[in-house]
Order: C-alpha cells, then structure tokens, then sequence
DNA sequence: GAAAATACCGAAATGCCTTTCGGCACGCTA
DNA sequence: TAGCGTGCCGAAAGGCATTTCGGTATTTTC
C-alpha cells in the first residue's frame, strides 16, 4: 500500500546523498541552499530528496544548532478564555512552521507545572511564556531557569521577572471618560470578585476618572461575584438606591449582560435612560445582548504577540529588563452606550 | 549572579560522569535505573547530577529512540470553543510530563496547514490530532502521512482515516426524549445554521425520537443561524403559530437564551408552561440564564482523550481501523425543563 | 588454592545532520 | 609551460545520550 510503513526508519540524508550520488557533506549543502555547490549537481540532490520524499530530521538540526525553535506556553487553567487569545496572538507572532509551541496546562497544581516545567527544559525549548487566568501576581517560576520567561495576564511576584498584563486601570478610566462623553454623570460601578486584583485596578481606574471630572461615583463600588446573577441582583440594588442612575460601568460582560436584563425587567431604556458599559469585550456576550454591549477590549491577542516578542529579544540576547507592564486596552462600541442611529 | 548564563552551554552528561569520576556509560545507566552499576557508584553519579543540576538532553534521547513523545494538534480555528476542551482531554491523556502537544493553529488557511503540518513531521511528532471546528467532513491530510492522525470533532472526508465525532443524532434524540419524559407533547425545534452536519444530524436525532412516540414535531424545523437573536426571534414566530407549543429543542445555547428571553417577554413560564432544551452545554451561557438551561454535552473532553488513545494504540502498533466513529453524549438537567423543587 | 561465575565498568558505535577544512581539477595569467 | 587562483566536492569531527560488548576485579564453588 501507498502509506509507508509505520515501522520504517525515514528517509535519512545519507539516503539522499546516495542517490543523488554526492557526498552527505553536499548534499547537506545543497539542500540549505548553502554555496559550494555547483547548480547542477544541486539540483540532482534536491531531485533525489523530492523524490524520496525527505523531511531533515529536526532533532539533529537542534542537536547542532543548540537552539530547537519551540517555546513552551505554560498555562495554569485553559478552561480560562484569557488563554486562548493570548496562545493565538503568540502563535501567531512565531510565525507559521518557523517556531512551534509546546501547550502545557498544569491546571492550577504546582506539582503538575513542576512537571511541566522539567519536560519542557529536556525539550530544550528556547523560551518560556506563563500564562495566568487572572490578572493577580503569580509565583515566579525561580530565578533559575536556563531559557527566557515572560509572564502574560498574571505577572510573576518577583519583580525582576518579565511580566506582561492588560491595564486595568486605565480600562476603568476609559470606560468612564466613554460615559462621560454621552453626557451620563449619575455612575455606578459594578464589579466581580474584590479579592481580583483586576476588579481593584478597575475601580480605581473608574475613580479617576470620575474625580478628575468632578464627579463622584453614585453609591461604592459593588463587589461580589463576575456572574450574570450578581450583575442583575447589583442592578435592581443600585436603581432601588439611586433611581436617577444614568450609566453603569460592569466589571465583565457577564455582569452587564444580567445588568441589560434587570434594567429590562424595569422598564429601562437602553441606552436612552441608562447606559450600559461591559469589561472584556467577550463576543459571544457582547454580540449578542439587546442591545448589543460596549466594552472594553484588553487586546489579549496583542499582549501574547508581545509576549513572543521579548521572547525572541531575549534569545538573541538582548538583557531584559524586569518588572511588570501594563499594556493599553481598547474600547469597543456598541449599542448598549450610543443609540443606534 | 545565580541565574546561569543563557550562552553557556548546558551541563551534559560527560560533566556529569567526569564530576562522578566515572564513564558516560556509567553514568547513564546510573541515571536511568540500568542494572550493571553498583549502588555506591549510583548514589556518587546522581549527587553529581545533582549538584550539577543536569537536565538530560531530550533531543539526543529521541534520536537514539527514534520516537519524540511528542503530539501535534493541528487545529483550524482555536478561537472556536470546541478546540479547547478537545485540546484538554488530550493533554490529559497523555500525562504531565510524559508526551507534550505541539499546538498548531492553521487558521482554516490550507497554506498554513500543509506548513504547520511538514513543521511537526520535521520535528517528529509520534502522532497528530486533528481537530476541526465544525462536524462537517474535512479534506484529508493524505494517505501518506508517516505517523498516525486521529481526526477529533471534524471527520476526514476519506474514510480510510479514522475520526471521532460526538453523536449529533443521538444529542438530539436525548433532547427529545427528555422533554417527553417531563410530559411535553407539542415540541418545536429551533437550530442553528442548516448548512452545518451538526444542525442535520441533530434534527434527524429529534425527528426519530418524536416519531417513535407517535408524535410530529410542531411546525417545522426551523434553520437560521447559532445566535441568540435567530432563538429570539424564531421563538416568537413559533409563538404566533403554534402558542399551544409546551417545549423547544435549540440547536445551540445561543439559541436556548433567546428562547429564553422571548419566552420571558411574552409572559411563558419556564418551565411550567415551556420547556427549552439548549445544546453543548457552554456553562457561561446555561448556568447563568433564567431559569439555567438544560443542555446536551458532546463530552469533548472525554473525545479528546479517546482521540490520544488512538493515537498511542496505532503508536504502539494497533492496525487502526477507518471510518468514522461517534461518541455518545450526555444530558445535563437543569431548570429550563424541570422545575426546581 | 584454582577454576568458574559474577558484578561492575568503559571504549566505541549509533542516530542524523551540519560545518570545517583539506584536496582535486580546471582555467587563467605570465 | 609553470604557477596560482578559484570553484566544487568529500572525509571527518562534533553535538548528546544510549547501548552493546569486551574486559577487569571480585566473589563463589569445589
């Protein structure tokens, strides 16, 4: 049959070299296209290689080169929907075939991620990109690590550790200045769990904000959970206390969306009366509300780019340079702050 | 300082030995648990190691082997949800440590499919997981693919490959009969878009079941797209026509929620007056509606742990046998169609 | 106490590819 | 025609760990 056998050894460079009738040392050469080679016999190499179908086996090629052209992505919780942009935006920056990933989810267990780590460093990986599931300080994996680390979403404790995580504070500010823009001044904010260091770095994004219009937010900040539930049981609060509130900033889209339904079950105009702003700009939610959701959108996909990137910078050698930064978030417009025209 | 130098070659086995006084030979059987060394000269080389914090070369090992342990997961679409727990259930199987993923996201660009798949041939990948993000059939990879593939979710259009699918026919026929067993007697099904396998083989599933209960579904299936707004606007339709309807099968939870909020617009009880069944389970969607969403579960973590034990079977010789195989898939009861106690 | 058996260790080959360096052949110049 | 480049090719080393097999020490057996 056509499908080779499993069991047979692949077709080697010597093989090539054989049948192409040149040396391994020309053969070698001229499949990498380096010079010495005359035109003609090259192309008798590259015949024979096609021709017995060879794929160089890039084992050996690290094995020399000492440098694998794969990265480990170490990730606590791929359940979490952080991950998944971030694993693209690297992806994506290694560049199809040229780097290739190693996905490692430790599930939140030290151990597993213990393992994980040992695996990738005999894999020989040239570096190593941590991702979290939240936006609060990570162990750091140790100062002892052979290859560059970046941390992405959660930065790592140890400040001279590479981090890279989404500006919460300034995605609160600009959820309020957006607000502010549609002539809302009565604003409440309802965020998720407090003990996140995300839901903190929000408000006090959110507080700014207000403060430097000369405003003040109407009742404190609501903390409990990032569910819709809470977004509706937070909404009916916040009207029952301040009926003439006119803008609600969300800590997520699950809290607006509950937040959409509440304001709907009392009879309230979105956006006309009270204007609706989510947090994380999740499609499937934003997309999909009456109205459709604003939101903010933490550019996770940029953020894993970037991460591959101080990767690369730090194997061809550039000293990085640790601590923690926070890059810029985008709001994204839709039906739940401007009327549709 | 304590972090070694990204430059200086790693510590390899001939330090090992030569720190422990003794051969290479000597030292890897150490390391590795061979016999034919004592145990004094054992304890001596692991101390060396140690000491030396020596990580042994995987690439060289996999040369020698002949196997890398490692997996490529060639997927087409990471942002879609089903990847993931596919992806999960495969890392799970293959254990912590033990085989790794090489993730490969190719974009459902062909171009970028053939580069990422002649990349892990490169690197000698033991086996490659396919993964597709719908249930349509999709082209082959190719007959001629050195290792095994095990296609998940999406099945290869050449039945001489072997794929898992979950049981759409079967998803939709538990739905149905859910509804019946909680007295329902006038159903509706409202699915996603008809051009999907998915969307078909689920009708079928409903159609059967309704048949062998000597019922007619009520209207007909209805075809749109996979959003909360067709469910909205598909249940109000449905409505109008049919307002003695007493339960609906979506297609997706996307649906189920705009059945949910049209149901709740137009005065029905959910679910004493209408049942709604969802489908796939997406707990962010089922657990935070009102009431929460019965659903169907295609178990894709469970398929992706088949998948990579296909792959270790035919790794470990097994002749695979072609064809397409479904998966069963499971009901998750809540609210939506029984009421709370 | 001598022969045989055992336990342990080390040199060398192996896997696959890249790279260096020596050398052959040809063409050009004086 | 002798001498010198230049272009092209091939032998061999090297990268790292594993394994086979031959060879010493040491112990056991009669």
């Amino acid at each position: 049959m056509a499908r080779p056998e499993h069991g047979s050894r692949a077709t080697t460079l010597s093989d090539v070299a054989r049948a192409a009738g040149v040396s391994l040392a020309t053969a070698s050469k001229a499949i990498n296209g380096r010079d010495q080679v005359a035109p003609a016999t090259r192309r008798r190499v590259l015949e024979a290689a096609e021709e017995l179908s060879f794929t160089p086996n890039q084992l050996a090629r690290s094995l020399i080169a000492g440098r694998t052209g794969t990265v480990g992505l170490l990730t606590s919780d791929l359940e979490g929907r952080f991950v998944i942009p971030i694993l693209m935006g690297a992806e994506d920056a290694f560049g199809a075939g040229q780097v290739n990933v190693f996905l490692c989810d430790a599930r939140g267990d030290t151990i597993r991620e213990q393992h994980h780590l040992k695996a990738l460093l005999n894999r020989r990986v040239d570096g190593i990109i941590v991702v979290g599931r939240q936006t609060d300080p990570r162990p750091s994996l140790g100062p002892d690590i052979p290859v560059p680390v970046v941390y992405a979403y959660a930065p790592s404790a140890d400040p001279r550790d590479v981090s890279l995580v989404p500006d919460n504070v300034s995605g609160g500010r600009i959820a309020v200045e957006h607000l502010l823009s549609t002539g809302r001044r009565r604003i409440a904010h309802i965020s998720g769990d407090p003990t996140y260091a995300a839901a903190q770095d929000r408000a006090i994004g959110v507080q700014a904000a207000l403060v430097d219009a000369g405003l003040e937010l109407v009742g404190d900040v609501m903390y409990s959970s990032w569910t819709e539930h809470w977004g509706r049981a937070a909404t009916a609060m916040v009207l029952a206390q301040h009926p003439d509130v006119d803008g609600i900033v969300c800590g997520s889209d699950q809290i607006a969306r509950g937040a959409l339904d509440t304001l709907r079950d009392l009879g309230k105009q979105v956006p006309e009366d009270v204007a609706v702003n989510g947090y994380d700009n999740w499609e499937v939610l934003a997309n999909n509300s009456r109205p459709e959701l604003t939101s903010i959108d933490a550019n996770l996909q940029q953020l894993g780019r970037t991460a591959a990137m101080r990767i690369f910078d730090a194997i061809d050698g550039a000293e990085p340079e640790g601590g923690t930064t926070a890059l810029p978030v985008r709001l994204v417009i839709r039906g739940s702050t401007i009327p549709r025209r």
